[in-house]
DNA sequence: GCCTTGACTTAGACCTTGTCCAATGTAGGC
DNA sequence: GCCTACATTGGACAAGGTCTAAGTCAAGGC
């Protein structure tokens, strides 16, 4: 995470507490939180921090290609920090978990050129959706 | 068109004006409407719809299985009455528009066991992002 | 053809998610 | 330590969507 806070610095981001908190909130594997919950978070933490500043963060750090913005379900938008690493959603279609996953093959090879209608394609999600353990259990 | 009426006849809908208008508002290939777009079209042929009818209509069609939810935007969801034939979608970045597509092989066996995470994986969903002809232009 | 009834529709209030703005605060260069 | 441009704040606002109470009407039974 500190190599995150340090990359931005490169970038002449400004370090204040209320990013270093929401960087903070984000770390880690399989995590893929809304706005709201990342808020909810980071007031834990620093209780004067404002929605306004949480979603000026989250829209920057997608800018910068820090953060994946993902709308899987038709609710909130949510936000993966595992953004550097390419990979695709595992969805439960019960409770909204999400797994990242790492498919085998090439899906953009998958769609052959008379499927394009002229347009210049850069890139594919996929979304997997299913029952997990938990729910089905 | 009118196969689709007489299938949810059969399931014991009830045919109202309404209804009757929103399915044909929706007919053709291609077709990717938001809410408020069905609702506008839905108004010019029947000018006292509501939106509320609208919205619970579609509803009521996704959950009969004769329409599909897209979310490929962050912002208002669409409904793609291609339902009954499975496909993808291919999104213009620029202006929203959306072609179905349909890519070779198979998506859903591209994820291994061990990516699975013990999930009952039941169907997958690709999106392919790129720039149309026309905005390229 | 008319009645009855429960399903359907309506308008509008309300909720959630997200954006915008003017005023205020502060990180970092000097 | 000061200065200034950039960041933050709270609250108003907007879009998309849901809910409810009251009125309406499709369709089955007579």
């Amino acid at each position: 995470m500190s190599d995150l806070l340090q990359r931005l610095r490169e970038r002449g981001w400004r370090l204040t507490a209320q990013r270093r908190v929401v960087a903070e909130v984000l770390a880690g594997d399989h995590i893929h939180l809304t706005a709201d919950e990342v808020h909810a978070r980071a007031t834990e933490r620093l209780p004067e921090i404002s929605r306004a500043t949480v979603y000026n963060t989250l829209g920057e750090l997608v800018s910068l290609g820090e953060l994946l913005e993902v709308s899987t379900d038709h609710r909130a938008t949510r936000y993966d920090p595992n953004a550097r690493r390419p990979h695709h959603h595992l969805l439960c279609d019960r409770c909204g978990t999400i797994r990242d996953v790492h498919p085998t093959g090439d899906a953009l090879s998958a769609l052959p050129e008379s499927e394009r209608f002229g347009y210049t394609v850069s890139g594919v999600e996929l979304t997997y959706r299913g029952i997990c353990p938990n729910c089905a259990a």
